[in-house]
DNA sequence: GTTGTTCTTCTCAAGGTGAGTAATTCTCAA
DNA sequence: TTGAGAATTACTCACCTTGAGAAGAACAAC
C-alpha cells in the first residue's frame, strides 16, 4: 500500500513554494521554548562514584549545586555540539582530553514547570570520565566540582541495597563508610537543583545498563589498566562485590573486550600481590556475551 | 568534600531574590529554537512491521511523508503528553486504546540545519501497537497511513541481510517477497522528510533490542494471543526465523513473561496444526533471562 | 621469615542454548 | 474419505556459560 513513499516530481513548482513560504516565516511567532543541555559526568576517584556539580551562581535557585548545562546556541551547534561545550567549559579540558571521554545522550525532560522562568526543555547527556584533574571552574560556572554519588544519594538511590552472595574478597571502600552518614539514611529533600535528582538517577541506572554489554567500563580507566582496575569499575557502578576469578575468566574471554599490552603494572600502592598484567581496551563495541549484573530477580517484579 | 549539597539556609533573602528575578525576567530575549515531537508508531499488520506517516499538508517537504509530530505547547504539556497527544490525534484513537499501547521516548535530534525553517529541536518518540484500524486521519494530518518498513528501508536498513541458520519452518511472508523489489535493492534518495529515515532506523534498532530483554512484544498483540503468535513479532521485527521449539520452551521458562488464559485458538485462518493454547502478558517488567537474538557477531565489530 | 593480600588459573556442578526428533492434531486437496 | 503437509508441543542431547570454591605463585609489610 501507498508506495509512493518519495515524491521527487514536480521539482520546480514545489521549490518556488517553499522559497516564499520561508521567506514569510517567522520564527518568532509561537510561544517559546528554551532548550539546555544538562549533563551527568561521571568519573571515578578513590573508588567512589563522582559527579560534576556546579553551584549556581544566580537565580533560580542560587546557591544550590545543580548538574552542569545550558542554553543551546540557536542555528549555531546541535545538541552533541552543545554538550560537549558545556563539559568542556565546566571541566577545563582542552579537545584532545575530552577525546577520551565518551559522551552519550541521556534523554529530555521537559515538564511545563521543571523550570520557573519558563518552559524549559532540557536534553540530558552522560559522559564517562577517566580520572580527571579537579574540575577548576572554566568560565561561567562559580564552583565546579567532583561531587561524589553517595552524597547525593546516600542509599544508592534508584537501586536497593546490595546484596553478598559472598563475603570473600570484600574490598573496602567499595559501598558505605566514608562519608559517616549511616546506611538507611536517605535524602529526605532534594539533593540538587531543578528536576536533577532525577536525571542524576537516569544516568546511573543508564551507566550501569551500559557497562553489561558494551566495553564502556574502560572509560573510566586510563590507557592501560589491570583486570582488578576494572573489576573495581563495575564493582563501584554496580554498587556490588563480584567474584575476583570468575570475572578474570569472563572479561578475557570475551573478544574485542581488552587486549594485551604485554607489560606488567609497577605497583605503586599495592597491598602485597604478584605485579598484575596491563591490559588496553580492544576494538570491540559490544560485549558478547554480555556481563550480567548479579541477582536483579527484585527488579523482574 | 563539599558536603553542603542542599544549602536551604537563609531562604527569606534568596527567595525574595528569585521573586525580584523572575518579575523582570523575559522569556523572548532569547533566539528562539523551537521544540517538537515526532513519533514513530510501529505495528504489525499481515506479518509485516509497519510505521505510521502522514503525507505532509504545506511546507517545507510538502507532499513527501514524513513521521507524525508536531510542536510541544509551550507551558502547557509536557513532552510525554504531547507525544501521547499526537499519537491519539494521527490514529484517531481515544484514550482507552491508547492505554493499550507503549509509548517511550525515543531520543532527541537538534542539529541547526535538520529544518530549513529555523532551528528545531525533535524529541523523538517510540510506540508499539497493536493491530489498528486504518488510520483515518484525525484532522489536521491530511493522510495518516501505515507504511510497510520495508518500503522505506527496502532491505531492512540498518541490518545486515538476515542469515538463516536452520531452513526448517521458514515461514512465508516473514521476509522477503511481497513488495515485489529484489533483494539487494536499496533506497538511494531518502525515503521521508527531514531527517526522519536516521529517526526511523533507530527506532528500529531500538525496537530490536528492547524486545530482548522487556517484554514488550506482547504489545503489538491482542489481550491473548498464542506463542506462534508471539513468535512471529520476533520474527519480524529481528528480520531472522527463530526455532519454534526453542522459542516455546524459552518463553514459557522465563518467569513473568505470559499466563496461561487457559482456553485455545479457534483458529481462524490457520493452515493445519492443533489448536494453541491462548496466553496473556504475564506481569513481569524485564525478561529474566532474556531472549537473545541470533548471530549477532558482525556488530561486535 | 612470617603473615596476609592479590593475581591468576583450575575444577566442578548447575543451568541455559542450539539443533534435532517425534507424537499429536488440524487443514486442505485429491 | 484419505493422505499430504503443517503447526503445536514436548523431548533429547551435546555444548557452553556461570557461580562457587580452591589453590599455587608473587609480592608487601611487619
Amino acid at each position: 500500500m501507498t508506495d509512493d513513499v518519495a515524491a521527487p516530481g514536480a521539482a520546480g513548482e514545489a521549490a518556488r513554494r517553499e522559497r516564499d513560504f520561508l521567506d514569510s516565516y517567522d520564527p518568532r511567532a509561537f510561544d517559546p521554548i528554551a532548550v539546555t543541555v544538562d549533563v551527568v559526568a561521571l568519573t571515578l576517584r578513590a573508588d567512589r562514584l563522582h559527579v560534576l556539580t556546579v553551584e549556581r551562581g544566580g537565580p533560580p535557585f542560587a546557591g544550590e549545586r545543580a548538574l552542569p548545562g545550558g542554553f543551546v546556541r540557536a542555528g549555531r551547534e546541535s545538541l552533541d555540539e552543545a554538550a560537549a561545550r558545556e563539559l568542556a567549559e565546566e571541566t577545563g579540558l582542552d579537545a584532545a582530553a575530552l577525546g577520551r571521554v565518551h559522551l552519550e545522550q541521556l534523554g529530555s525532560y521537559g515538564g511545563p514547570d521543571r523550570d520557573p522562568r519558563m518552559h524549559v526543555v532540557s536534553i540530558a547527556y552522560l559522559a564517562f570520565a577517566p580520572g580527571l584533574p579537579d574540575a577548576t571552574a572554566g568560565s561561567d560556572a562559580a564552583g565546579a566540582s567532583w561531587t561524589p554519588v553517595e552524597a547525593i544519594f546516600p542509599q544508592g538511590q534508584p537501586r536497593h541495597a546490595p546484596r553478598r552472595p559472598f563475603e570473600q574478597g570484600r574490598r573496602p571502600g567499595t559501598y558505605g563508610g566514608g562519608t559517616g552518614r549511616r546506611p538507611g539514611h536517605r535524602a529526605s529533600a532534594q539533593a540538587l537543583a531543578f528536576d536533577h535528582d532525577r536525571i542524576l538517577a537516569d544516568g546511573l541506572e543508564r551507566a550501569r545498563a551500559k557497562i553489561e554489554y558494551t566495553p564502556l567500563a574502560t572509560a573510566f580507566l586510563g590507557e592501560s589498566f589491570t583486570i582488578s582496575q576494572l573489576r573495581a569499575v563495575y564493582e563501584t557502578v554496580w554498587g556490588a562485590p563480584l567474584h575476583a576469578g570468575n570475572f578474570h575468566r569472563k572479561v578475557l574471554s570475551v573478544p574485542g573486550f581488552v587486549e594485551s599490552t604485554g607489560e606488567t603494572d609497577n605497583r605503586p600502592g599495592g597491598r602485597g600481590g604478584p605485579r598484575a598484567r596491563l591490559y588496553r581496551a580492544g576494538d570491540a563495541r559490544l560485549l558478547h556475551p554480555a556481563l550480567l549484573r548479579p541477582d536483579r530477580e527484585e527488579d523482574v517484579r
